[in-house]
DNA sequence: CCCTGTTTCCAAAGCGCTTCGGTTCCCTCA
DNA sequence: TGAGGGAACCGAAGCGCTTTGGAAACAGGG
């Protein structure tokens, strides 16, 4: 291995000088940085990263710590993650650790071994809640990391997020244009920001047209299949509130909520106009229901890349935050065939 | 950050003393050890391990390095192999660092860089070749690396594999002893070691039972639903060979081969009997084939645990790998309703 | 000719850990 | 009694890198 040392030797220089030519530094003339450079190529310098480590405090390592292994139905999901990060991540020249918890274990503990064995630059948070105790855990470290999604304020942090509150508020509005006052939400598991967010956009929306926003319509949960199976049995089986729109969180929900209408013997959008947010995943495209769902779409695959490049370059300034590395994603409203006026009763 | 040093003033010891009493050595008295451990355990002492591996080369931290992102149909191996990697070594204080390639990346090229940043303790290697370019370097700058499955003679590495010349073998002898003398071969891609053990394993059954190994009833390829698919066009559409029985590689050429079969018209196993290797792959078992399929089984889920164990030992003993490093995962046959003998013409 | 500033360089310290080569102390045995 | 031999401990070097606090050489201004 080329070391530093070799290089100066080769160069007749100093380690020091060697080092700040490779690093870019202002103290050394052009001429030598070029020779150095030459030498580097030539030698097939590598820095070695557990010195760099040693002597910086940074290693160029980022992490991604996962609570429990991925349910089957979240496989694609995760790949596209793991895959997406691992990729870019490499790309640039950073190593891509991933650390997935025993079930039992208690995250921030994790988080805490982690950053006391003094390897990790920074890390990736995925599903933050609103008052996510990694976190608060990791800014009291001071320990940089990146958001999927954001937390309440200061956002003084980077994050990539799309905006949920507008997301519930276009759809809610748009059935509410539709002639519908009796307008369903099902939402996202309670707790995570997105879900409050899009409860707001809800609320929102029903306010703005002078509606009650009755909690008996909104559900918090997670966003499977079997959850908008139940849901939708709970709302238009016996004794249910019968609305006649539903606001679905993803298209996971929306497909268990139909099948369930469609076993009711309701129609959509005959009997039920249904609409979705479409996070463009893999085997649940929108556009694929019977009948096509209208639907706000924003591809999380989308947010991968962003979330990488944020985590990239994170650690490099510790307190300048700019806007450069809070990206809010684009959301497109598609108009299919899910929505029509509210049946006369 | 707790370091040696802190410790051995809170102790009144050296930092030598402190390090070799955490390290276990044998110079420091059993009541000083203890003291130690506990005063580590008090202070929340962690050993960093960027100065460990630049004093000692050895990090803790193993890589699994990727040519590309995976297939789709491959995901959820993915998330097994990944998932269960991770925890794994997150169990055992190990960090699991996954490195994706661009696809035209030459991926020795990837490994040199890993190895000469002087970060990684050891790798994972999957599907090895018969004469694997990435062994050869790995074992020339003398990197610890484990395989899943084997490479050729000499075995001096751990790995973890089933007896494939064996799965082939009696699965084509099965078919022998039901009186089938015209047996194809679905195989893997050409090249893998473990596609050239079944390949041995089929023609040591039929030489046998005297018969010939028709090379046309040999085929090497991907194993997947549409390669079997077009193989049993070949094998029994127009002017194809129309062997009696066909075993398959795995359950996913299966799928596609029975699915071709009877679009041809053709009954299992009236007309074709087939039998498979099944990987335990979810959603591809091969009980729940119609009919259900005479197969042998070995779930690749089990071997991934005894690779994490193997691969966070490995680098422990650089030259000393006993057979406790090398496992052989067990292979079951099970019989059931997809052979039969063979109809007369 | 002295002073100040600029440019380009370097020696040495230090990051936290392991390990080599001791030293000290005490016990045993000829 | 003194050599020999453990048992328990320690100082210092060194892993490869960055960074601090200069030094050397030269320029221009007064």
């Amino acid at each position: 291995m080329t070391t530093l040392r070799d290089l100066s030797r080769h160069l007749g220089l100093s380690v020091t000088q060697v080092s700040r030519a490779l690093n870019g530094h202002a103290d050394v003339a052009a001429e030598t940085r070029d020779r150095v450079a030459a030498a580097a190529a030539a030698l097939g310098y590598q820095p070695n990263l557990s010195a760099r480590r040693l002597a910086t405090g940074r290693s160029g390592m980022l992490g991604l710590v996962l609570p429990d292994r991925p349910r089957a139905e979240e496989d694609s999901l995760f790949v596209q993650i793991v895959g997406t990060l691992s990729q870019h991540l490499s790309r640039v020249g950073r190593l891509f650790v991933l650390h997935i918890a025993d079930p039992g274990e208690d995250v921030v503990d994790v988080y805490r071994r982690l950053i006391g064995a003094g390897a990790l630059d920074g890390f990736l948070l995925l599903e933050p809640t609103l008052r996510d105790r990694r976190v608060a855990f990791l800014r009291e470290a001071r320990v940089p990391f990146v958001i999927h999604g954001r937390i309440e304020e200061p956002h003084d942090y980077p994050f990539y997020d799309i905006d949920n509150r507008g997301v519930a508020e276009r759809l809610t509005r748009l059935l509410v244009s539709a002639g519908h006052r009796q307008i369903a939400f099902l939402n996202g598991p309670k707790g995570m920001t997105y879900a409050e967010s899009r409860r707001q956009g809800w609320k929102a929306a029903l306010a703005a047209a002078g509606l009650p926003a009755d909690p008996a319509l909104h559900r918090f949960g997670p966003m499977t299949e079997g959850e908008g199976l139940l849901a939708a049995v709970a709302l238009w089986g016996p004794g249910g509130p019968r609305p006649t729109a539903l606001v679905c969180g993803n298209t996971r929900l929306a497909a268990g909520a139909m099948r369930a209408l469609r076993a009711m013997g309701l129609g959509v959008p005959r009997d039920v106009s249904v609409v979705a947010h479409d996070d463009a995943l893999p085997g649940l495209r929108a556009e694929a229901f019977d009948p096509p769902l209208t639907a706000t779409r924003s591809p999380l695959a989308d947010g991968w890349p962003h979330l990488a490049r944020l985590l990239a370059a994170a650690p490099e300034r510790q307190e300048a935050i700019g806007p450069d590395l809070q990206v809010v994603g684009s959301v497109r409203l598609d108009l299919r065939g899910s929505v029509a006026p509210p049946r006369r009763r």
